[in-house]
DNA sequence: CGCTCGCTTGATATAGCTCAAAAGCTGTGG
DNA sequence: CCACAGCTTTTGAGCTATATCAAGCGAGCG
């Protein structure tokens, strides 16, 4: 992860930094300004009500930048998953990263809006299984998929209680759909059968 | 609406279009590429499972600017709630609007988010209350709010069925936390109350 | 070996859905 | 102006998916 690190796509050498699982990143309401590159691990962003009713609203992966905001305040809290890595980036007074950031945002607002149609209309084996396709999809379509994420952290993606997710995994399991090595490694061994599932 | 139309963000004068009420104005696939800011009336934007289920995800009333998209594809389909006027911008080609769309692509993946831990983790007498508040808010916080949309259109927006969305605002009206005055005028008699319902 | 913590499984409760019907609006034609 | 048709909305009754509450299990660790 030395000098031969992955090339960004952002210009200057960035300081990294290093979060145990659980360790928090930025909290609601801090100041933003800054945005994050992950290296390695993965990350929650969410929300909290304030009887402690939690919602993930997104995970991010190794490799993808996350962090930035739009009124220089942080709207939701990000913790690190796992052992995480970040590449910080601080843009200097004045320069503009709109060209860059552009895309990053239209493509994490139409996931968001993808999600809210999961959560919103559909019960909870079509969210597990639109869930486990979307992490299959962005591990690059692997049969086996890593499940950095407990099941709490699953069910407050999805809208579910941690009993529920649970519960279709097991059926899932059990109708041979997914195989697991571990609690957090899946194997999708009938892909058809998921995906017809969540239509 | 001629020569004195409010002032845009931006620059060029834009041919304006007219779209009756529950006429589509972009499907989802279909090429994107210019983007709208609406002069007057509403627009619902959402998506449909194969099913038939749907999921509004925005609603965007007078002044808002929305149909920008993340790969020159529309993910979404938008229409026209009521009789609207829309004021349609085509960047020329090569020209940079980032700095521009940015901030509005931010606000809207934040308002997407945000309203996912409405429908994620809120019941539906706290749904309708965000959703009430969120109307009155974009509408300057007048104590009667208009609400351009049928109660469907709620319910595909909160992730209910109409008729638990007519159950809880016949309910707020019995507390005499709301007051109807036809069917698509309601004031906010109790906000307090309105308040604490949504935590 | 026995704790702890996260996960699974079971039993029961309930919020919101579904199906059905009645009640309001809105517009049209006489 | 009234009457009727075709909507949307409201209300009611019963059902079901998921939440809640409670107990048991198993892998990791001192």
């Amino acid at each position: 992860m030395g000098s031969g690190a992955p090339a960004s796509v952002f210009s200057r050498p960035h300081p990294m930094s290093f979060f145990t699982a659980g360790s928090e990143i930025y909290a609601q309401g801090e100041k933003a300004g800054s945005f994050h590159q992950i290296e390695f691990g993965a990350v929650r962003i969410y929300r909290l009500l304030c009887d402690g009713r939690r919602q993930i609203t997104a995970f991010h992966l190794a490799g993808e930048t996350f962090g930035f905001e739009a009124d220089r305040t942080h709207h939701f809290f990000a913790e690190a998953i796992m052992a995480t890595g970040l590449r910080t980036h601080c843009p200097a007074a004045g320069e503009d990263m709109s060209r860059e950031l552009l895309p990053l945002a239209l493509r994490y607002m139409v996931r968001a809006q993808e999600h809210l149609l999961v959560v919103g209309r559909q019960n909870s084996v079509e969210r597990i299984g639109a869930f486990l396709m979307d992490m299959s999809d962005r591990q690059g379509d692997l049969a086996q998929i890593e499940l950095p994420m407990s099941r709490q952290d699953i069910g407050d993606y999805l809208g579910l209680t941690i009993e529920t997710v649970s519960r279709v995994l097991s059926r899932l399991r059990d109708k041979g759909i997914l195989k697991f090595h571990g609690l957090r490694v899946v194997e999708i061994r009938k892909p058809d059968a998921l995906r017809i599932m969540c239509e």
